[in-house]
DNA sequence: CTCAGGGTACTCTATTCAGAGTATTCGATA
DNA sequence: TATCGAATACTCTGAATAGAGTACCCTGAG
């Protein structure tokens, strides 16, 4: 029960966040943007209220008072407790040290790639690499600024993996579009073939590859 | 208001399912495991079934009949709409072409680093670097496995990309260990010293980074 | 002096989702 | 022959989530 309850890194981020110093949610938000952390930590406001209240019921983190400026709403500061400590430093190490099984967007993409035309797929692979090579660029500006204002490397770690992850990324992508024109990628010319062919049909069955499933009484016929 | 809809690539397996010929959803779910897509895209029937559902609402599929097998649970065969079909191809292309922006755990995990001790932080990399080659191996592994199966490389590009993050991934956590425990990352020192000071303060303001939110009221003190 | 735009501090709501649960059938084992 | 476990085909439910909405305040351009 408490894995279900490390299902979004925003709570980690609002326990180390009154680690620091007790703040009200709204300060936490502030805080975590202006240290760019909404960068690596998806941040909105539905969530971030959501999870402070899921934290505090669960003992993790209490009220220490609530203010109030003028006829703004009132605002709630929190605290850290000695059991949100705990689970902060468990669930970062455990964050830290194990990897967990992920699913990204391109690699979904990427299993359906012979539903696309094999031009097609070079054509927008290449779209693709445009695209991450203006991340990367952006992404280097980003540190030169964080150099320039003297911010050590520690404390951009985060955006230097992001790059490395662009970089390989890319990396893969060339190398696709190479196998794909050049047709070293086994499986190319059977995928040219098929949608070469007049009729194109959706999907010919490919030795081993056609399988589905197939229900008791379909199986033994 | 589409793309909203296009949050769950599940939805895009299924509509490319329905393409190559009218299924149940049950099959679908079967089709997509034998197929190993399960490990590309997350796979559960409470999302199945809602997406089935949301599809046929926008139109994209439609029910073609129903049939049931002695006293088992009906099962629906939809199939895909000529829209379903438009859908379908622009989703993908937009999937290949564009990167969307994603938050993995790790980039999260590294972005709170300094909140560990720098030799627990080493020791917890060391973890993960093992466990990260471990699943290499096993990926390996099962690449031979298709290969032995003849299934050619277009129907495992997505895993092969996974390995290839993976490996990126590993040899940035390796740099990372190098560079903590060499001292050659910047702010190491100061890292390493708030810790071995007596009473380590929580987060001893950085030159830069200390700045949180500061209301008005404060700011202008 | 007015009022647009942006910041402050939340609240609400409609989906979406994950996981567990249900009921049935079949094949293998003993 | 009884039964265990796995496969079939969904259904249910509570929690998480994203995004928009609200209401107020301040600053600065014209």
């Amino acid at each position: 029960m408490t894995s279900r309850n490390r299902s979004n890194p925003l709570a980690l981020a609002v326990l180390l966040c009154l680690y620091e110093q007790p703040m009200h949610p709204y300060e936490i938000a502030a805080t975590l943007r202006q240290r760019n952390k909404h960068e690596s930590v998806r941040l909105n406001y539905g969530s971030l209220y959501a999870i402070v209240a899921s934290l505090e019921r669960r003992g993790l983190i209490t009220p220490r008072e609530t203010e109030r400026e003028g006829r703004l709403p009132e605002r709630t500061v929190y605290e850290l407790t000695k059991a949100g400590e705990m689970e902060a430093h468990d669930w970062l190490s455990e964050l830290v040290s194990v990897p967990v099984k992920e699913y990204p967007e391109f690699e979904a993409a990427l299993s359906f790639l012979p539903a696309l035309h094999p031009d097609e797929a070079v054509a927008l692979l290449h779209e693709r690499a445009q695209r991450l090579e203006l991340l990367i660029a952006q992404s280097h500006a980003g540190r030169e600024v964080a150099e320039k204002a003297q911010l050590p490397r520690l404390f951009w770690v985060e955006a230097e993996f992001h790059v490395a992850l662009l970089e390989a990324e890319l990396a893969y992508v060339h190398k696709l579009i190479d196998d794909i024109s050049s047709g070293a990628l086994e499986g190319a010319e059977w995928w040219r073939s098929t949608y070469d062919a007049a009729g194109s049909p959706p999907h010919p069955p490919v030795e081993g590859y056609e399988p589905r499933y197939t229900p008791r009484e379909r199986s033994q016929k």
